[in-house]
DNA sequence: AATGAATGAGTATTCATTCAT
DNA sequence: GATGAATGAATACTCATTCAT
C-alpha cells in the first residue's frame, strides 16, 4: 500500500551490509575480509556495496558507529541518572557491557583494532576517538565518583580503569581469536570470570568503612 | 675451535633471521609482513631465508619457540624451586614476565595470535599448545598452591587465572597496537598498572588470617 | 502553439544533453567520460540519457552531427556562392572555421578522434565519412579552383590540403590537450599563427603573375 | 663464455619491455593499455614488468625518454655543428625527424599525449618539460639563426615554429589514429606532404636577396 | 651456501547499461 | 516520461615461493 518492496529494500540495505561486514570483519580481520564477500553475505553484488559505502574504510567506520559508539553513549546516560552505590553502578555497567558487546559479535571489533591498528593508522585514530577515549572517560568518572563519596579507597584512577577493563577485553579477544578455533586450550566461562573479577576488585577497592560486601 | 668468520656468520644466521622476523611480525602482523622484508632486515636475500625455514609458517613457529616457550619453562623451574609465600612468588613471576616479555618485542606475539588465529588455524593450534596451555598450567598451579597452604581464600582457580592474566595481556596488546600509533588515547603506565593490579588482587585473594600486606 | 513549460523542457532535452556531452567528451575523452556525469551536467538522471540516446556511441555520433557536419555543409554552400579571388575565399573559409570550430569547444572533437579512433573503430568510420572526407573535398576543390583560374601555381592538391589543414588542427589539438594543463610549455596565439600561416602559404601558392599580396 | 643466458636476459628485459610498451601505448593509448598485455608482448609475466618499472606511469616516462628525449638531444648537437645554409639545416632536421620519429612507432607518443594529457596531468607536465619545450627551443633557434644571417625574412619566431611543426604532427597523429583504421578517408603521402610543405614554407620564409631555391 | 629473477594467484574499485517503480 | 538501484566485467599492483645460476 505504501512503500514499495524496492523502497523497503533500499532502506534495509545499510543495516544488512553493516551486519554482514561486522560478521566478516570480526571473523577474519579487516585486511583479510574481501568486500565481495561482505556484499555476498548481505545478498547483493559487489557494486551495490559501493553504492552505500564509498570504501572499505568507510564501511568499517560505519560498523564501529553502529555497534559501539551508540552503546557507550547509552551507558553514559545511564550512569548520569543512577542513584545509589557506585559499586552497584559499576557492576551494572560492566555487566551490561558484557551482555551487549561481549556476548555478541560487536566485541570482536576490539580484536580487529588490536590486530590492525598499526597497518591502518587512520582507522586507529578513528577508533581511539570514537571508542577508547569515551570508554575510559566513563569508567574513570565512575571510580572518581566512588572515591569522592568515600565509597572507594583513593586509588590511581587511570591505572585502575586499565585493571578493570583488562580482563574483559582479554576475554573478548580470546573468545574471538584462539577461543574460536576449537582447540584444547583453557576454556573461559565469561560470567564466572566476570563475577570473580568484580568480587576481587571490589574487595580491593572498597574502603574500610563502606559496608562489607560478602559477609 | 678456530671457527672462521664465515662459519660464525653462517651459524648466526638463524638467530638473525628470527630477530628480524620477530620485529616485523610484531610491527605489522603475520599476514602483512613480507618475507623479503624479513630477509632484508636480517641482511640476506629472499632465497636465503627459505634455506633456513621452509615457509613463512615455520618461520613464525620458530620465533615463538625462541621467544616464549623457553621463558615459560624457566619460570616453571623457578616456581618449583621457590620457598616462601605464594603471594611473593606470584608477584615475582608476574614481574619477571613483564620484564622479559612485556617490556620487549616478544610480547607482541600475543597480539599477532589474537589478530590472526582464525585466519591461520594451524598457527593457532601450535600457539595454544606451546604457550597458552603451559602458562595457564603454571599460574593455576600457583594459585592452587596458595589455596592449599591456606594463604589464599578458596577461589575458582581457572577463572582467577584469567583475571590475573587479563590486564597484563591487555596492556601488552595495547602497547603493540593502538599505543604504538601516537594518538591521543589514554596512556598506560604498565608498572603502575601492574602494581595496582597486584595490590587489588592480593587484597582480594588473601585469606583473612594470612598476614595483611599493607597495614 | 502554447507549448507548456514542461513540453518545452522535454523538447530542449536533446540539446542540453548534447551540450553536456560535448563539454565532457572534449575535456576527458570518450572512454574516460562517464555517462552519469553527462546526465548530471544536463540536469537529468542516468536513466533519462538512455531514453534519448540508446548508447554512449550514439550519443557521440549525435554530438558530431550537431557540431561539425552542419558547419561543413554551410561552408560548402558559401564556397559555391563565392565570387572573387580564391585566395580571399580560402582565407575566409579558414578564418570562419577557426572562429566557429577552433575557438569553441567543438574543435576538441578532433582531439577525441585522434585519441580514440583505434579503440572505437565504428566511431572512426563514422567520423571519417561525416567530417574528414567532406572537409578535404571542400578544401581540395578550392585549391583546384585556384589552379584552374591561374591564380595558384599548379601544386599537388591533396598534399597541399594537408599542409593547409595541419597547423590549424595541431593548434586545436594542442589547446585542448597540453595547452589546457597550465604548464610552462610554449604558448600559442592562434590568430597570429593563422596569419603567419596564410601569409607563408599564399606566398608559396600564388603564381607569379597573380597580384602579389603584400608589396 | 662469460655472461650466462639468464644474465643476458636480465639486461635485455628493460629494452624488450619498453618496445612492447611503446607498441601498445601507441596502438591503444595510455589508459586503455593493460599492463598485463605489455608484459605478455614482451614475453614475461605481469609481475616481471613491475620488477623493472614500479608503475604504469614510470613505464610511460621511460618510453618517452628512450624514444624522444635522446633524439632531440642528438638533433641539437647536429644543429650546433652545422655549417652552411640554415634552410638546408632546417630541411635536414625536419627530414631526420620524420625518418626517425615520424616513420616509426615513436611518433605515436604525441598522439597519446594529445589524447590523455588532461586525464594524466603529471605525465603531461613530464612530456612538456622533456619533449615539447626542447623541440620548440631547437626549431626556434634555427629560425632565429636564419633571420640573423639575413637568409630569412624577419618573421615572428614562435608562431612560425608552430606553422612548421603543425603539418608534421598532424600527419603523424593522423597516421596513428584514423589513418590506421583502414577506412576510405583521404590518404596521406608523408614525404610528398613534407616536400610540399618545405617548398611552400621556404618560398615564404626566404628573404628576397637570398638565393632563390627552385629556379 | 647464497642469490635474485621470474611467476601468477588474489582484490579494491569503477562504470555502462538495465529495469522495476 | 523519468528515476536511480542494481549489476558484474574489467584492471593495476603485491607477494610467497621456486629454481637456475
Amino acid at each position: 500500500m505504501s512503500t514499495s518492496p524496492r523502497q523497503r529494500r533500499k532502506e534495509a540495505r545499510p543495516q544488512e551490509l553493516l551486519a554482514a561486514a561486522l560478521t566478516l570483519f570480526v571473523e577474519k580481520g579487516f585486511a583479510a575480509t574481501r568486500t565481495e564477500e561482505v556484499a555476498a553475505l548481505a545478498g547483493v553484488s559487489k557494486g551495490t556495496l559501493y553504492l552505500y559505502y564509498p570504501s572499505k574504510d568507510e564501511l568499517f567506520k560505519a560498523v564501529v558507529r553502529e555497534n559501539l559508539s551508540s552503546r557507550i553513549a547509552e551507558a553514559a546516560v545511564l550512569a548520569a541518572q543512577h542513584q545509589g552505590s557506585v559499586a552497584d553502578l559499576l557492576c551494572h555497567v560492566m555487566g551490561e557491557w558484557w551482555r551487549q558487546v561481549g556476548l555478541g559479535t560487536a566485541g570482536g571489533i576490539s580484536k580487529i583494532m588490536m590486530a590492525e591498528a598499526r597497518n591502518f593508522p587512520e582507522l586507529a585514530r578513528f577508533y581511539v576517538d570514537e571508542v577508547v577515549q569515551p570508554t575510559h572517560q566513563l569508567l574513570g568518572s565512575l571510580i572518581e565518583r566512588g572515591i569522592q563519596s568515600g565509597e572507594f579507597r583513593p586509588v590511581p584512577v587511570a591505572d585502575t580503569v586499565h585493571v578493570l577493563v583488562g580482563p574483559m577485553l582479554h576475554m573478548i579477544l580470546y573468545q574471538h581469536s584462539l577461543g574460536a578455533c576449537k582447540l584444547h586450550g583453557p576454556t573461559i566461562d565469561p560470567p564466572a570470570v566476570l563475577a570473580v573479577q568484580m568480587d576481587l576488585m571490589l574487595r580491593g577497592l572498597l574502603s574500610r568503612n563502606s559496608k562489607a560486601r560478602d559477609q
